[in-house]
DNA sequence: GCCTGAGATTTGGTATACCATTTTTCCGCA
DNA sequence: TGCGGAAAAATGGTATACCAAATCTCAGGC
């Protein structure tokens, strides 16, 4: 998919790609990022692997090295506990400025994404499910109108990609994805808080029961 | 100053250089940050500048447009209140889990940078008290043992030093982190939490009054 | 005088090449 | 067999070169 001749620099595509491929797990935690390697893997030139490399170690997902190879970023129970922590900090006054400005645009964007998480979810679509999830919070923050919250966030993005792709029942999320938007739809900002607030604890256990598991 | 032949990367140091020359107002905002002119300014490649680039679009000090120029970021009034808005949510809870650990080492390196603070600010020497308080936000951020944290706060040093160059008063900032650092010391952190907000809410009064003189 | 648009110029995107440093390999020795 | 340590390989950092796209300039027409 998406092989088409965007207007996207090699650069960029290259960090899709990789991003893709770390959040799925295919590129295994701790395995190298050799620039040549990765260059001849995709037929181009160091350059753009460069730089996509470098914007991924932004996102967190890759771990630099002084004059080495990078490599995947292990994460840790620790790493979790501190994204839901960031992300208790800012999502809840990501929704209730959303719930404040009820801005038509953004609001039409996060039900677009709902739905197709809904969707997804309900023929166990996992993959497409967990996307639409990514791109409902994304959409969330951008409903904010914050700028720079939006941009925080979505520094944050491949982290929590990589979070959703660690538990396998999505039900609970496209539910509270769903009570949500509600609120903010409705106006309600003290409501959405609360409820961001109780997605993210829940994001938590969540994602901890199959990390301790595989202990 | 610092032109010593550190081990640090060309990329690296003209980053540096560069956001020095923004944040001081060298490079006036709007201004074009153009590859090859840059190294030939600095006499090197384009290489290292290209990422150095990247490196200020990420911390938000330069602005980037497809296939052309970057320019130097001009802050906005909104700009500024976003700035506040998210460091209200991110600073508190930082400030609050420092003054629960109270770790030795982060609280010696917050001592010092408060100490250089208070000097550079009793001899009138606004450079040097405009980095120790920089420094000292980074040294608070990473007292939360929160390396996320640390990282989501070290992404926004570049603004925050932009508007610490905004105002020239510089007493009532060293009084303020004066008193923040006494609660994070006795471990208050309630007091330090309702402190760290506090600051954040005469910042915004602060920054505004010049920028509005200049419209 | 002002718009238009085509050519010249500027500029970022990518490829290739070389160098310094780090990592790996593997031989000789205890 | 295990352990330095030096040579070899791997790898990121930087420099240079070329290309395509965007911008700028300026002559020509209205």
């Amino acid at each position: 998919m998406g092989d088409r001749t965007e207007d996207e620099t090699e650069s960029a595509r290259v960090a899709r790609v990789l991003r893709e491929q770390i959040v799925d797990g295919i590129r295994t935690p701790g395995s190298r990022l050799v620039e040549r390697d990765l260059a001849a893997e995709l037929g181009i030139s160091r350059v753009p692997v460069r730089e996509a490399l470098r914007a991924l170690a932004g996102e967190g997902l890759a771990v630099p090295r002084r004059n080495t190879w990078m490599t995947v970023r292990t994460f840790t129970d620790r790493d979790i506990d501190e994204l839901n922590e960031v992300r208790i900090a800012l999502e809840p006054l990501a929704v209730r400025r959303a719930a404040e400005r009820r801005d038509p645009d953004a609001l039409r964007r996060m039900k677009q994404c709902l739905d197709t998480q809904g969707r997804a979810t309900a023929r166990r679509d996992a993959t497409t499910a967990r996307r639409a999830a990514a791109d409902f919070h994304e959409a969330m923050t951008e409903a904010s109108g914050n700028s720079l919250l939006a941009e925080m966030s979505s520094s944050l993005a491949g982290r929590m990609r990589w979070l959703l792709g660690q538990y396998d029942d999505l039900e609970p999320v496209y539910d509270e994805h769903r009570e949500l938007y509600l609120a903010i739809e409705a106006g309600d900002a003290s409501a959405a808080a609360a409820l961001a607030r109780r997605h993210l604890r829940a994001a938590t256990t969540r994602a901890r029961k199959p990390t301790r598991l595989r202990t």
